[in-house]
DNA sequence: CCACGATCCTGCTAGC
DNA sequence: TGCTAGCAGGATCGTG
C-alpha cells in the first residue's frame, strides 16, 4: 500500500522524466477513472510534479493539473528514450505495457509514454485547474506532512486532543498526512507503545518518541525507494526494497527483533495491526 | 459530531 | 484437484 515513501518516490521518479515533456494524446481505456475533460491538457507542457500526502498533482504549462491518488494499487510508469539503458520494468509487478489493468495511456512527445495501471480500481485520476488542486476534499482536509511542518508541538496538539487509539489516528489523512498501515505498524513499534493505546493516554516521553519513530521509518522507506509488499513499482517500473526491513507489519508469528517474542496480529480499527507483545504497551 | 461498518475491486490463498 | 470463501486495504459514504 503506497504511503508518503513511495508515493515520494514516484513523485521524484515523475519529476525527473515528465518534465518538459508535452501531451500529445491520451487513451482512456477506462472511462470512471478519470474525471475532467482530457481536451483541456492536450498540447500542453508538464512544468512540475508534486506530492500532497498519499495524492500526487502533474502541473502543465497552461494552468491545468493532473490530480491523482494511486489508493492501493495504482502505478505510475514512464517509459521513453530518457530511461537509462538497461532499465526495465518489473516483470513480476507490472509486466507488459499496456497491460489489461492499465487504465489510461498518456502519449508524450518525442514516443515517451505515461501509464497508469491500477488492478483494483480504486484509485482516481481528475483533470482541473491548477487553482482548483486545493479545492479538491481529500488535498483540502490532508494535515501536515510529517518530515516537513510536523514538528514536536503540532503533534503533541494532535496526540493530545484526540479521543481515540493512537493507531488510527496515526493513519488518519486529516490529521497527519502520508501515514499508512505499513508505517504506522513500524513506526509504533519503534516507539515501543502499543497501537491500542489511547493517543491522549500517551506521556510527553512518549510522544517525543513516536514522532522521531515516525521520522526513522519514513526516511528508512525512503532509502529503500519504498516497499513493494503489493504491486507498488517506482515511476520506472521497478520494485522498492522497504519489504526487506519491516520491523513488524506482516512479521506475525516471527521473533521480534529485539526481544525474540512472536509477533502478533489483530484486527484493529478495522487494520491487520501487528506488534510486539512484550516491547509494546 | 464521532465511531464504526460497508463499499469499491481483483488476485491470491487457505481450506474443504 | 478444483472450487469458493475470505482476505488485503485508502478513502468515502451511510448508519447509529
Amino acid at each position: 500500500m503506497p504511503e508518503l515513501p513511495e508515493v515520494e518516490t514516484i513523485k521524484r521518479g515523475l519529476q525527473a522524466y515528465l518534465v518538459g515533456h508535452r501531451i500529445d494524446a491520451i487513451d482512456i481505456r477506462l472511462s470512471k477513472m478519470l474525471t475532467g475533460e482530457k481536451d483541456r491538457i492536450l498540447g500542453a507542457m508538464i512544468t512540475a510534479v508534486r506530492r500532497l500526502g498519499k495524492g500526487l498533482v502533474i502541473d502543465l504549462d497552461n494552468a491545468f493539473s493532473i490530480a491523482i491518488h494511486i489508493k492501493m494499487t495504482g502505478q505510475l510508469i514512464y517509459k521513453g528514450s530518457k530511461v537509462p539503458t538497461g532499465i526495465e520494468v518489473s516483470k513480476e509487478k507490472v509486466g507488459r505495457l499496456p497491460s489489461s489493468h492499465t487504465h489510461l495511456v498518456v502519449a508524450l512527445d518525442q514516443g515517451a509514454k505515461l501509464y497508469y495501471n491500477d488492478f483494483r480500481q480504486f484509485g482516481w485520476i481528475k483533470i482541473l485547474p491548477t487553482e482548483a488542486v486545493a479545492d479538491v476534499p481529500f488535498f483540502k482536509a490532508l494535515g501536515p506532512e510529517p518530515l516537513k511542518d510536523l514538528d514536536l508541538a503540532t503533534f503533541t496538539k494532535i496526540v493530545q486532543r484526540s479521543k481515540g487509539p493512537i493507531k488510527p489516528l496515526l493513519m488518519d489523512q486529516k490529521r497527519i498526512a502520508g501515514i499508512g498501515n505499513i508505517y504506522a505498524n513500524d513506526g509504533l513499534f519503534r516507539a515501543k507503545i502499543d497501537p491500542r493505546r489511547k493517543a491522549s493516554s500517551l506521556t510527553g516521553d512518549e510522544i517525543q518518541r513516536l514522532i522521531s519513530a515516525i521520522e526513522e521509518v519514513l526516511k528508512k522507506g525512503l532509502e529503500a525507494g519504498g516497499s513493494s509488499e503489493w504491486s507498488y513499482v517506482n515511476a520506472l517500473g521497478q520494485t522498492g526494497g522497504y519489504q526487506k526491513l519491516f520491523l513488524v507489519y506482516g512479521q506475525a508469528g516471527k521473533p521480534c527483533i529485539d526481544c525474540g517474542t512472536p509477533i502478533e496480529k489483530i484486527q484493529f480499527g478495522g487494520r491487520g495491526t501487528f506488534f510486539c507483545p512484550h516491547c509494546q504497551f
